[in-house]
DNA sequence: ATCTCAATGGAAACCATTTTTATTTAACCT
DNA sequence: AGGTTAAATAAAAATGGTTTCCATTGAGAT
């Protein structure tokens, strides 16, 4: 079933503009994780006019609603991913072909009670090379 | 005891200079986790020169070498923490006051055995704010 | 003491990301 | 449909943490 982008939005309280719909829609037809960068050129053949600091804004609210996931890359630059798995698990991101493999959840949940504290966030990623780049004898890429 | 660091620099096969010597001491000293920038103020207070880049350049090389750990921080920029606990265990960070606590290893490396390729990296770290900035009201800061 | 390569300082570059401000547009209410 | 309002956007510019470059200095081995 195709996702209904616009629901999606609404229930965000995001104005369901279609700069927006066209990011979910390359976001989610990506393969892999994509930079702000690449979703703006992306764009780009689809709209005259489409401002970077709008990518980011849009990437960014999107990701802190939930419906897409940061992907931290050893460079220091951020990634997004849209993951269709709705179940809360974290993510092994192949530094070469940029794929991403669900994990399931580890027990960070119950590390949390160790916490005296309020947990706000948490990131779990483990960061390498998928078997197909492992027996391509590709490496990791910025 | 205290820590030797010049050994701990030869092991990992880098110079034993005043510089690296200070900031292994300025780390750790420290009670929280440290800016770039910190450690170059601080040392600033030892030599009457002493470059931004090389306080950079030293950090990375530590981290590297495991001698200290890096923290991921919300607002993306990058700190350092010195870690005194040597076994293998994860950290949660108050956004607040910047203490630190060690969380048990979790359960990543049988998660790791999921993935089909190589793990080169991985990160697991949960932000918050500890029980003294809690009962404090004190806010998550940049 | 000398030699060699790593370490360093300073200035500059880098560049992903954010801010600013004026303009446009979606959403909501008649 | 038309009007209203606050959100969304574009464009340009600024921001600022981090890295590069290169000449100089210094640590460690012989």
């Amino acid at each position: 079933m195709p996702h209904d982008f616009a629901a999606i939005l609404k229930e965000l309280h995001l104005k369901v503009t279609p700069r927006r719909l066209a990011t979910l829609a390359a976001l989610s037809t990506a393969t892999t994780y994509v930079s702000p960068e690449e979703v703006h050129k992306r764009l780009q053949g689809e709209f005259a006019r489409i401002g970077l600091p709008t990518v980011y804004r849009n990437l960014e609210e999107l990701a802190a609603g939930g419906v897409i996931t940061k992907v931290l890359h050893p460079n220091r630059q951020l990634y997004y991913y849209f993951c269709p798995n709705r179940s809360h698990h974290h993510h092994f991101v192949c530094l070469a072909c940029r794929t991403v493999e669900d994990l399931e959840c580890c027990g960070l949940e119950d590390l949390e009670k160790q916490v005296g504290g309020r947990v706000i966030s948490h990131i779990v990623q483990a960061n390498g090379l998928c078997q197909a780049c492992l027996r391509a004898g590709r490496e990791a890429s910025a």
